[in-house]
DNA sequence: TCTGGGGTCCTAGGACCC
DNA sequence: TCTGGGGTCCTAGGACCC
């Protein structure tokens, strides 16, 4: 029969990591930022060892020293991850299966099989003798199910998680436990009573829909009864959006540095546009401001353009639209390509 | 606990049109 | 006078995920 299996590795880029710097192996390390814990930045990945401190993917720098001051700070390294990761996606496409990548380290692997855990295991020998790296495997009869038998599967294990079983392991745990359900929407299930995946299960559609709209609110007791997309679908990813952000380890409030700042972000997600090949149809800016108040404003450009000088000029005018008298710790550009094409 | 960067999808209100 | 109902586009914000 047809099987869905989620591949995520393990504590992967501490594990890029550990890998080229053999020397760490045990030891507490923090990936995240330019590796120096006492800058504006957050933990990217933490090795299991430094997880027992109580550091997770995240948390402020900052944080991470004080609850784990001997770890191994290191800075993020975007290209060597992308490297390991092609690697690993690549040895998954060997096998007769059709692969989805959803993240760097994780892929759903849609396979015609009438023994999943003999697969998984195929897979995550195969994963281990090209790239060295340590995987764990959901199965399910569908995305959600995998995705979440991976959590039981972790580390370096294998889960199967399916209609039979559903209910006797989920009914009891949160309803933070459902892919998709995270903690705002926790909190406000709990005060309409409802906590666990049982209680969202036998809930009111009605009453959902009342509070979190038409579609959400529906959908929530679905993910809670285990329901899934079963398609696995090796579709080449077409990206909607291409953004490029930055936060200033001190706010700025400078007007001239601030224009400064966006222009050159323009120029960036220009330069991303022009890859892509396909013009944007709306450019957003995007301002937080201190302490953490986020707002976006955004124009639809008079017709789709690739043009960068077009793209720079839309975001210093979107720029305008903001009352500037606050500090500011974050600016952002965003270009949007058509909804149809 | 003073909270990155890159994305996606949904909701909702107002404009505008028929 | 004080008024409909639907459809679509634009925009801002919220929530979530990796």
């Amino acid at each position: 029969m047809d099987w869905v299996l989620h591949v995520d590795l393990d504590q992967f880029i501490a594990a890029v990591e550990i890998a080229r710097h053999p020397e760490l192996k045990g030891k507490p390390v923090v990936v995240g930022g330019t590796g120096d814990p006492t800058q504006r930045a957050v933990v990217a990945t933490a090795s299991y060892e430094a997880r027992e401190f109580g550091v997770h993917s995240g948390m402020p720098l900052r944080t991470a020293a004080r609850k784990c001051p001997d770890a191994i700070f290191l800075p993020t390294d975007a290209p060597a991850y992308e490297e390991v990761s092609d690697r690993v996606m690549a040895t998954l496409r060997d096998f007769p299966v059709v692969v989805e990548v959803i993240g760097w380290d994780e892929a759903f692997v849609g396979a015609r099989t009438e023994d999943p855990e003999a697969l998984a295991a195929d897979l995550r020998a195969a994963v281990a003798a090209r790239t060295g790296m340590s995987c764990s495997v959901g199965i399910g009869d569908n995305k959600l199910r995998a995705k979440i038998a991976t959590g039981f599967a972790k580390p370096a294990g294998v889960y199967r998680l399916t209609r039979d079983n559903w209910v006797a392991v989920m009914a009891g745990r949160p309803v933070g436990a459902l892919w998709g359900i995270g903690p705002k929407t926790t909190k406000k299930l709990a005060e309409l009573g409802l906590a666990t995946v049982e209680d969202l299960a036998r809930a009111d559609p009605a009453v959902l829909a009342e509070r979190f709209g038409p579609n959400m609110g529906p959908w929530y007791r679905t993910l809670a009864l285990g329901a899934g997309d079963p398609n696995v679908e090796a579709t080449p990813y077409v990206a909607k959006s291409r953004s490029r952000e930055v936060t200033f380890q001190q706010n700025i409030d400078d007007h001239a540095q601030v224009a400064a700042q966006v222009a050159g972000l323009a120029k960036r997600v220009a330069q991303d546009v022009a890859d892509e090949g396909r013009p944007a149809a709306r450019v957003a800016v995007k301002i937080r401001f201190a302490p953490f108040l986020t707002h976006t404003r955004s124009i639809t450009l008079p017709a789709p353009s690739s043009d960068p000088a077009e793209i720079e000029r839309a975001a210093l005018e979107v720029l305008g639209l903001f009352d500037l008298r606050k500090p500011i710790r974050l600016l952002g550009v965003r270009a949007e390509f058509p909804v149809t094409e």
